[in-house]
DNA sequence: TCTAGTCATGTTGTATACATCTTGGCGGAG
DNA sequence: CTCCGCCAAGATGTATACAACATGACTAGA
């Protein structure tokens, strides 16, 4: 999805790109949480365009779920019911074994540097707080599809990431947080070493296992979650 | 996607759906085919609207992958290099075992009915062309999505049928035309028998074999695509 | 004749004004 | 006091005019 391929771009498609990766970053990281109400007019001033590039862009956050526009009303950072989330996660844990049997991509050098550098950060630092774990887990994750060479697989694990791991993130503050970094901690350096010895197929199956337990974690958790 | 759900749908979103599903019909049956070029202000007068909703769904088509707009040139719908058509049949053949672990939805008798009605459409009627046979696809198609409980398996299944299977028609004249006939109809026979005793895994199965056996008979054809 | 430059033409992209819809508050009747 | 209905305000959806852009034809020069 948005392939970052070398070829010039259009500057509208520049536009709306920045606009694109702008917004989702901010579902992602929890800066506009579940029912949020974005303003169009004030979304459209901010990145100096009018409304109508935007709502292109709103229209495609929405169509990925992300976002939920109602006429009159206003245009909403969706959520999840539990049942929802369990589908959804539960395709993600078989989408995760299918990485190392789909045209897996060759370990870059510097994607294990940029991991290292990831744990250290979890290391060096105090206990986290919320969006520096989130932020953590993007960049985290990017590696991960940097791994993925079938187009359409990829640009799917993608979308589903930033659909649902966002309610993770809203519900961790109900969970343990140190026994949930700790965890996090844990898959960076177990998938680091499966990428050292080049074995795409246990990071594949590393991530299908977190990917299981963290559902489980979140279906113990107390609070549901309302549509 | 799309959810056909018994909710009151907006009238602007009424409008959006007959406009995408009339359009992404069009080039699933090669009434649009690869290369074609649509014009913006055309489509809007056929179906009496303005550029900008028409401009939505061509905008979501083109997130899709069926269509691709160059500004000052127009928007064409896309094709596929082989090895595109490679990578996303062995996704979608991946994707097609999973029908019947994730969420398989009972059988319904009526489906069972219309099933029948597509092998007697096959058995009476003269040899099919082209467009007869992209209809029959499509209908059966829309039965095996009807098995599919999980809401995220299943929009990502029947969008990548829409995105690869016209490449496939486009080729069929390129092909033994009444070998392919007698292998689509036994694919449906297989996959009723499956259906009537409620195997639903086995329906899964069925479909990845075709894939699969589809995809090679397609490497075999003589010419390529060009993108 | 060939070639390079110019521009007219038609397309998609953008900005803006207006239409349509939902919601919440206000006010009067019971 | 309660409840029903109306209406105003603000949101998204739509229509239209204009800008930006790519293409091909045409022309002038070598």
């Amino acid at each position: 999805m948005l392939d970052d391929s070398d070829k010039p771009k259009s500057q509208a498609r520049e536009r709306f790109d920045v606009i694109y990766l702008a917004l989702r970053e901010r579902i992602c990281l929890l800066d506009y949480p579940p029912g949020m109400r974005l303003g169009e007019e004030e979304l459209a001033q901010e990145f100096g365009v009018s409304r109508t590039p935007l709502r292109r862009v709103l229209s495609r956050l929405e169509t990925e779920g992300l976002l939920e526009s109602r006429q009159g009303v206003g245009t909403f950072v969706t959520s999840f019911d539990m049942e929802g989330l369990r589908a959804t996660y539960r395709l993600r844990l078989e989408l995760a074994s299918l990485i190392g049997r789909l045209d897996p991509l060759p370990v870059a050098p510097e994607s294990l540097e940029r991991i290292r550098a990831l744990i250290a950060r979890l290391d060096r630092g105090p206990r986290p707080d919320r969006r520096e774990m989130a932020r953590l887990f993007l960049d985290f994750y990017q590696e991960s599809l940097a791994l993925i060479g079938n187009p359409p697989l990829r640009e799917i694990t993608e979308r589903l990431y930033f659909l649902t791991h966002r309610i993770y993130l809203t519900l961790m503050p109900q969970m343990d947080a140190a026994a949930e970094v700790e965890i996090f901690r844990r898959e960076m350096a177990e998938t680091l070493s499966a990428m050292e010895i080049g074995d795409i197929e246990a990071v594949g199956l590393i991530r299908r296992t977190h990917i299981s337990l963290c559902l489980r974690r979140m279906e113990l958790a107390p609070i549901p979650e309302q549509p």
